[in-house]
RNA sequence: CGAGGUAUAGCGCAGUUUGGUAGCGCGCUUGGUUCGGGACCAAGAGGCCGUGAGUUCGAAUCUCGCUACCUCGACCA
């Protein structure tokens, strides 16, 4: 018998309008709203807990490896941006600009941090004089302003917020070794507390950001097939450091310019997680960031003892997780739907029965249909915990699962772009000339997305040319 | 920035073709009965129809501009 949705829609189906479900669900579920300027978002306090969740978590790890946090302003001379060409080029159309202070016009204009490298480069310049000053291990949780084009909640927006750390070291093994090692914290980070299993690798001479020697990406898979690029980490070899003259004295008495490095990620995490996750019913939101881990619903509440029991419960809960009590009017059914489209991972029904039993009825959000299990009220604790370690465990499989199977090998354009027009990604190989990936997307509309460390040749000649081809890379439509 | 679409109560919509001063459902408030998958009854509150001009005795409705949002493309975390 084909079962009845047993929910209420507010919200676009996942399946018939993705894009149209993406946008339900970040303002159906309060995680944001549109903020008066064009392409501002108001993070409202659900979606901000979220972000306060990952930058905990995050910065646990930014300060594990060593890394300190400080604050940079926000304005930054236009000069600066000027000093190394590509960084220029490749920022200038998109960066807002301070021209006035209040009716006086300002002596230089000053550029609202699109990201912040050359004040970072600037001041370093000052503080470092000396090997002994090396490595300069320094994170910055800020907001930046890009004037986008179009913009999405969480996906584009035209201020964000993110985290970029700035590093500078004596060697170039060593800058190299904190490039791909920031990239596996972020891996790390989005495999065990976001439950996305993420595609790491080395971004394309045209994808690279601009001013970098190498680019690194984390690459995850939406539930449409299309990529969202997730985090990236940049080695920069001396290119920032000889435009803004930064020199240190090293042991052999000889000037010299350090090599740095750049990384980030960004509220685009929580687009990650929403569309790695979600389903017809909204949010699955991975324990570890769910602002609300477990939500305890009252079944008749009127009932005696009912309340009393819920908020013993509640008590005895709270001090291990991020627990809510909802015992405001509204009739449980109404409640299983809200909290499931909020994407709270457990929910906890106490009622009359349960009581009796000296129960509690827990139903996870991740599996279909709820998977309700009815667990004694004396060990909710435990078995909370463990349910929730099982709730993330299943999440990444889920979304593992999903991204294997829609990955295919291709060998020539024509596979390509079947398999990214069905919503895959492309795993391939290329002869690396920037003609063949700009044809690629001409043809397809697909990008490459990076270049795993198991090169392990596929194929021996270009997905595009038919030449020799050098590289193994994943092709796919990008946010 | 190019193409298409939308804008009426907190949300979803009707009303626009044929101009006459706004309506439905949900939600909200109050009281009561309810409560194991979005309960029910009753009584209420809430909108100068995105915005600025114009046409008209009269504009949600017709004309032009602007803005915002959505979808699809070109660029980014």
């Amino acid at each position: 018998m084909a079962k009845e949705k047993e929910f209420v829609k507010e919200i676009a189906s996942i399946h018939e309008n993705f894009p149209q479900w993406y946008t339900d669900v970040v303002l159906k579920t309060q995680l944001v709203d549109y903020g008066p300027v064009k392409g501002t978002m108001v993070i409202r306090p659900y979606g901000y807990a979220i972000w306060e969740l990952i930058q905990k978590e995050l910065d646990a790890r930014f300060k594990e490896t060593g890394h300190e946090n400080a604050y940079f302003p926000l304005f930054i001379p236009y000069s600066y941006l000027l000093k190394e060409a590509e960084h220029v080029e490749g920022f200038a159309p998109e960066v807002a600009i301070v021209t006035k202070a209040g009716a006086a016009e300002l002596s230089e204009p000053l550029v609202v941090r699109p990201t912040s490298e050359t004040i970072i480069c600037e001041m370093y310049s000052k503080w470092v004089e000396s090997y002994r000053d090396l490595p300069m291990l320094i994170n910055q949780w800020a907001n930046v302003v890009r004037w986008e084009k179009t913009t999405r909640p969480f996906l584009r927006t035209s201020e964000f917020l993110w985290q970029e750390g700035h590093t500078l070291h004596a060697s170039e093994e060593e800058a190299q070794e904190e490039t791909l090692k920031m990239l596996h914290v972020y891996e790390e980070f989005a495999h065990n507390v976001l439950a996305i299993p993420m595609f790491m690798g080395q971004k394309s001479e045209k994808e690279k950001f601009a001013g970098a020697k190498a680019t690194y990406s984390i690459e995850a898979m939406m539930q449409d097939g299309k990529s969202l690029q997730s985090g990236t980490t940049h080695f920069f070899g001396t290119n920032f450091s000889a435009a803004f003259d930064i020199k240190y004295l090293d042991r052999d008495g000889k000037l010299k310019n350090p090599y740095q490095t750049s990384w980030g990620v960004s509220t685009r995490l929580i687009g990650a997680i929403i569309m790695s996750h979600g389903d017809e019913r909204g949010l699955c939101l991975p324990p570890r960031v769910a602002p609300i881990q477990a939500v305890i619903i009252p079944v008749a509440m009127h009932k005696a003892g009912v309340k009393e029991k819920c908020a013993e419960v509640f008590e005895s809960l709270k001090k291990n997780f991020r627990v809510k009590l909802d015992d405001r009017d509204y009739s449980p059914g109404w409640k299983f739907n809200e909290y499931e489209m909020k994407g709270v991972p457990v929910r906890i029904e106490i009622g009359p029965r349960d009581i009796e039993n000296g129960v509690a009825v827990l139903a996870r959000r991740d599996i279909e249909g709820g998977a309700k299990i009815q667990v004694p009220l004396d060990e909710l604790n435990q078995r909370l915990a463990a349910l929730l370690d099982e709730v993330h465990e299943n999440m990444y499989n889920k979304a593992l699962k999903f991204r294997d199977s829609h990955v295919k090998t291709v060998s020539n354009i024509d596979e390509l772009k079947e398999a990214v027009d069905g919503g895959n990604f492309a795993l391939t190989m290329w002869c690396g000339d920037r003609e063949c990936e700009d044809k690629v997307k001409e043809l397809t509309n697909a990008s490459t997305r990076n270049m795993p460390f198991d090169q392990t040749p596929c194929g021996d000649t270009c997905v595009c040319c038919g030449k020799k081809a050098t590289k193994k890379i994943y092709f796919g439509k990008a946010y």
